[in-house]
DNA sequence: AATTCTACCAACCGCGGATTC
DNA sequence: TGAATCCGCGGTTGGTAGAAT
């Protein structure tokens, strides 16, 4: 692989940048556009070399940048990103306009690392602190955010088999009865797609029904309201516009005799449970057998979803991450105990959920199960 | 007032994929 | 086909300002 010629020259200045490179730059670039990086020094009178230039007008010279400090909402959202993306501050910052990947990285190691650790949540897991050190054994399916709040938190949740543990032949999914079995063979994907499955209880009636032959769509729970609904996909997410445009007003309703009760279990062992405030994993497996690390899901469909829509804005800015109750370790939110707080297009007393994200009202309740490629 | 500590942030560095020759 | 080059990314470093001692 070859190296930058440019950074071996000699008599290259380096460091900060004056005011008058930044003009030159600027102007050149205004005027010109940057073409080939390793041409605009020369071209703009520069003593730097064409990466330092091109860094400069990416961090700093860009007319649309953002200045000043972040607000509430751009932390809440990096946080939550971060928790879905890890370290991948370039499609974290495509999520935040005007914002740079280099300025969140510093923002996220100066200063949200150091919030959630007040908050009792490890930065890197995004678990509760206190359990990231009991969490020796792994269950074999994880939440791969590992958001341990209730199952109707809003949240995108993925699930995913942990690369360390035996992949299972079958998995079975129940929210409150209604089990879907689903073996590898219904869920096995094209290669390149990495077999993930994924569903939408979108609410939990009886005659829910789940849609299972649409191509690229995987297996959908869809609404009962909407029950004949065959969802196409148009855009390779697994749920179309028109889909989430229908549902987005009776996903937060469900019958009160319905617990939203959610577990996951594979070759018939239960290993993933959730339920209202709760969330606890069952699996004891020690098999040592070893599977590839995979792509758990093509992150650019995900980001497609609504979840990440910058149009959705919260009513009320709020911590996406609930306080930690020491005693239990869960992450739990006391206001949403016995009551809903979506008040449209409420035709029955509700089965209260927790809210514990900014954007529990607008998104859809999205749960998505990730299996490796060699199922 | 001087020194040390801390937080912040701009910029550099090295790696690796993609492209060009 | 393989080397050279371009480009983008993430990790790290170093400078600076303000706070604390």
């Amino acid at each position: 692989m070859g190296r930058h010629s440019c950074c071996y020259k000699q008599k290259l200045r380096k460091g900060l940048w004056s005011p008058e490179e930044d003009e030159k730059l600027l102007n050149y670039i205004t005027k010109h556009g940057h073409g080939c990086w390793s041409s605009v020094p020369k071209l703009a009178g520069l003593q730097r070399c064409g990466k330092s230039c091109r860094l400069r007008w990416i961090n700093y010279l860009r007319p649309d940048l953002k200045r000043g400090a972040f607000s509430q909402q751009e932390e809440n959202l990096i946080i939550e990103l971060h928790a879905v993306l890890g370290n991948r501050w370039s499609q974290i910052a495509a999520q935040l306009p005007g914002r740079t990947d280099n300025e969140i990285k510093n923002l996220w190691n100066s200063c949200l690392k150091k919030k959630l650790r007040q908050k009792g949540i490890d930065p890197n897991t995004h678990k509760p602190l206190c359990e990231v050190e009991n969490d020796k054994e792994k269950p074999l399916i994880t939440n791969k955010t590992n958001q341990k709040a209730s199952v109707s938190s809003n949240e995108v949740m993925n699930l995913v088999i942990e690369p360390s543990k035996p992949k299972p032949t079958t998995a079975s999914i129940s929210i409150e009865g209604y089990p879907l079995e689903v073996s590898t063979s219904s869920i096995n994907r094209s290669s390149d797609m990495s077999g993930y499955f994924s569903f939408q209880h979108l609410n939990y009636e009886p005659n829910m029904v789940i849609s299972e032959n649409i191509p690229n769509a995987s297996i959908c729970f869809t609404p009962t309201s909407n029950s004949s609904q065959i969802m196409s996909d148009t855009n390779n997410s697994g749920i179309t516009s028109t889909m989430l445009h229908s549902v987005s007003t009776s996903i937060f309703q469900t019958p009160t005799n319905v617990k939203p009760t959610v577990s996951i279990s594979s070759d018939g062992v239960q290993n993933w449970e959730a339920s209202n405030n709760n969330f606890s994993s069952n699996i004891n497996n020690t098999n040592n057998s070893t599977l590839p690390l995979q792509e758990e899901m093509k992150w650019c469909e995900y980001l497609n979803t609504p979840f990440l829509m910058q149009n959705q804005q919260p009513s009320q800015p709020q911590s996406i991450y609930n306080e930690v109750k020491p005693e239990t370790g869960f992450i739990t939110d006391e206001s949403c105990g016995t009551s809903w707080h979506h008040q449209q297009n409420q035709q029955q007393p509700q089965q209260a959920f927790q809210l514990s994200d900014i954007y529990s009202k607008d998104l859809l309740q999205r749960f998505s199960v990730a299996f490796g490629q060699t199922l």
